[in-house]
DNA sequence: CTGTTAGCGCCTTCAT
DNA sequence: ATGAAGGCGCTAACAG
């Protein structure tokens, strides 16, 4: 397998090529004064020996990066943030850099590692799902030169570019939906309130209630579901209320499709008719959300959009030479889309 | 933002400190023959300037590796992409790796570009899963002594490490319990025949049905599909077939959701009946497959679990010593689920 | 147009 | 137990 262990260097293609490694190098990056027949011979042995620069090697000069980004996500299986994922990736390529990606699993622990890490690697700059509300490690990159831009959700404290969604309005919206379908009492599914959206959906939907006349009732208000098998087990709680709601606000895909399948299973079992069953506003859309056995709205938005963004926003820091320029903060709109 | 633009080295932590960078170094790499007293004020003088070690530096000096994974996949934003990049982004993890990961959209030039590009970032080792047939730029990397480690495709004619699913099993069990739940006119959606999965998937479709004395109708066969909507697509057409099949075999979750999509779409039109459409096997489990209106069954398996498994392939060749071991084929087992 | 020198940050080797 | 020298691969800066 390895019958060449060792990768050539820029010493071995001059050599090959009878020049010395300046011209190589020069060659390499442009040709600038260097004859195309002696360029023509560097290429050729460049080709035959499979030669690539060494980038960790380049990147230790002066003015010189590393060309990395680092990109720290919750959840890459989450499609929300897989999709996400791709928009840096697709934005990074652009300018020829590559992402550096690590999963947090949403503990703050391992995010402050993560960006550790990264720093050692010379990062050009960090993509970051935030997982707590500690920023130490975050403003410690900044510090460094480092430019941070946060995604989805933002850290109090710390002013850093970030690109997050209309949290508020949008689950204003969907709740809003509901009560003029005429439901009056919702029940809500979320993720914790100590995560920024979670906090922030929820003061949408509470918004949305008091504004018509409504008040919260905790029998049906959980807001501790990270994973879609949680969410399954509070749905069913909240059906099993001595006064089930009559809809159902989800403050993120995870907890919609737990609701789905439970509804799902319970329909299944005989156990209620359809037109028992709550009806449904997720905050995410989904694949699939158009099976769903009851009335279904998503509050519609571009994770990979979403991506982009933050990646802009970052390479215009990087290379549009703004590393000092004021913070920026975007919240990009969201739509509601009735489903079924 | 960038009060401090430089990033310290050992130098200034040596100074801090009032030793030579040598004791910094040999304090950071375990403290061998350091006085503790003498470590002690290295460290303190590590976390007043926030002093990572440089990796990229690090990583050209002789004996040394960068710690980088480089990872090729040809769609990340396909939840079964995203669950495998997940179990590899672990399994490194462990060894204190990173991912460098990269998305070729299937396009076979695009991971040959990557794959040079991570050579020069000088990953440790590759796990792709190949968009083409080409192994050009991969055998390149092995013979540079970067392991590649193939993952649900394998390339013929390259000797690499590899992990793949039962395709032709899975399909053959899948399309034999279609047959044997009493239907003798079976389509097939799936990707295209040039994809090894694809190939092999229709292999065991067609050897199911000639098993049972069954032929193939190539009009109710369509093999092009790589996106939902193309799935959508290629379904309403074999519905509109002169003779539409009473079930189809989807060999991939983009094809099973756009069929899914279809069938709901033409029922919610209320243009055909339940009872009209095929009943569908999967290739893929994939989220809310329970929501189905029409009986389906998934052939199941553990994307994560791929990760996990092309990955300890990968490092056991770098850390373990054999480099030059025999190549490994994995085939992983897949299982029949009826889901609806 | 081409080559030589020197140094980026780090650590192996060899003193002390 | 600590430090000095040297070199990993690369390329600005300075000859020529």
């Amino acid at each position: 397998m390895s019958e060449r262990a060792r990768r050539p260097t820029v010493k071995e293609v001059a050599t090959r090529a009878g020049v010395s490694p300046m011209t190589v190098s020069r060659t390499l990056s442009g040709g600038l004064n260097v004859k195309p027949d002696v360029q023509q011979r560097v290429m050729e042995a460049v080709a035959e020996l499979g030669y690539h620069r060494n980038e960790n090697a380049r990147s230790i000069r002066p003015g010189h990066s590393s060309g990395l980004i680092g990109v720290a996500i919750t959840n890459i299986a989450n499609p929300y943030y897989s999709t996400f994922a791709l928009g840096v990736e697709e934005e990074a390529a652009l300018t020829g850099r590559r992402i550096l990606l690590g999963n947090t699993s949403e503990d703050a622990a391992r995010e402050a590692d993560l960006v550790g890490d990264f720093l050692g690697r010379r990062v050009d700059g960090l993509i970051v799902v935030p997982a707590g509300t500690s920023s130490a490690h975050l403003a410690h990159s900044q510090s460094q030169g480092v430019p941070v831009v946060l995604a989805s959700r933002r850290i109090e404290g710390l002013a850093a570019d970030s690109v997050v969604l209309a949290d508020d309005d949008g689950a204003h919206r969907g709740t809003s939906a509901l009560i003029e379908h005429g439901h009056t009492r919702i029940g809500y599914l979320g993720n914790a309130l100590s995560i920024f959206t979670g906090e922030r959906r929820y003061a949408g939907f509470v918004r949305a209630l008091s504004e018509h006349g409504l008040t919260v009732d905790p029998d049906i208000v959980a807001t501790n579901q990270q994973t879609v098998d949680q969410a399954r087990d509070a749905t069913r709680a909240l059906l099993d209320a001595a006064h089930p709601p009559t809809a159902i606000f989800c403050a993120n895909n995870r907890n919609a499709i737990g609701a789905l399948k439970e509804i799902s299973a319970q329909l299944n079992a005989g156990s209620r008719r359809a037109t028992d069953f709550p009806e449904i506003v997720s905050f995410d859309d989904f694949e699939l959300a158009e099976l769903s056995p009851v009335p279904i709205s998503v509050i519609d938005h571009d994770p990979r959009e979403l991506g982009r963004a933050a990646t802009r926003l970052l390479l215009d820091r990087l290379d549009g030479g703004k590393l000092d320029a004021a913070t920026r903060e975007i919240e990009l709109p969201v739509s509601l889309r009735g489903v079924r």
